[in-house]
DNA sequence: AGTTACAGTTTACAATTGTAATCGGTCGGT
DNA sequence: ACCGACCGATTACAATTGTAAACTGTAACT
């Protein structure tokens, strides 16, 4: 593991990002007819979010004549699952749970996620513990920790 | 439907309001000795975090002889849904069953918990769609969209 | 060879966030 | 009646983020 601190992208950096993941690689001008089109960006704008992706160690650049073709240098299924991830360590242990169920109500996902899903769920049923506490306050919680 | 616009709650912010929703309603000296315990926060800077909270209308004050009595006004609950929601709909949708799938195998969740999330997804399964296509690029995502 | 056009870099600037000191008012104690 | 402790409000300041203009270099076209 080198690399592993861990880039942080930022709401506006992850469209960039998503277009480069989809396309794998792709240089600036694609980049920027394909975001302009969906917020209305202005290319300077586009061009602002690249550049702060390349310093960051998100997106490699390699030299094609006078452009530059980029490509994501970090993983996209990494890149949710660590945003994921961080959102849920910041909540409650106790209440991830319903949270999760809520969330899952609502995202449209294939039956074959689904039913991944579900095998996930089945796998983790013998091992999970019958409670798990809340984290909210410091200490061992003493006594305060109720619903 | 009134107050919907939905306040957003920083991460640093997010600690501040873990401990009254717990509590339920507290005054900032609790709040105050709870986080510095956790966090190596100054006093002052706990003091802005929950003045801020309370601009913004997440946190209601009773004033209570000198001081007041801080009390949520949105739901957790309510708050994690948003947060995980937001979060979840700036990725690609073809991808989000996999991200959720490996958020939940390093989610810790009681056995109760695991259960309903297999509850929600076996009634989920029937109407799921065989397919969600990635929404990562604008306009019909011209044949360019593939895995 | 000169100019255009575009790629990438630099600079800009307001809003939000993390982190905190200081100020001003008041309640409680001496 | 005065002083101190403490509460909440005001001010501060750097980093990150959203948004974008301006600058610079060079490749391509005339």
């Amino acid at each position: 593991m080198a690399t592993a601190v861990a880039v942080t992208i930022s709401d506006a950096e992850w469209r960039v990002m998503r277009i480069v993941w989809t396309l794998k690689q792709t240089d600036s001008r694609t980049i920027i007819n394909l975001l302009a089109q969906q917020h209305d960006w202005k290319p300077a704008t586009i061009k602002t979010l690249i550049g702060r992706l390349v310093k960051k160690g998100a997106l490699a650049t390699t030299k094609q004549g006078r452009q530059f073709i980029y490509t994501p240098l970090i993983p996209e299924q990494n890149a949710m699952d660590t945003a994921l991830t961080n959102e849920l360590d910041q909540m409650c242990a106790m209440h991830r749970g319903t949270a999760i169920a809520h969330v899952l109500e609502q995202t449209e996902m294939s039956k074959a996620d689904v039913q991944q899903l579900i095998d996930v769920l089945a796998k983790k049923l013998p091992t999970a513990p019958d409670t798990v506490h809340c984290d909210c306050l410091p200490g061992d919680c003493e006594g305060s920790c109720e619903s």
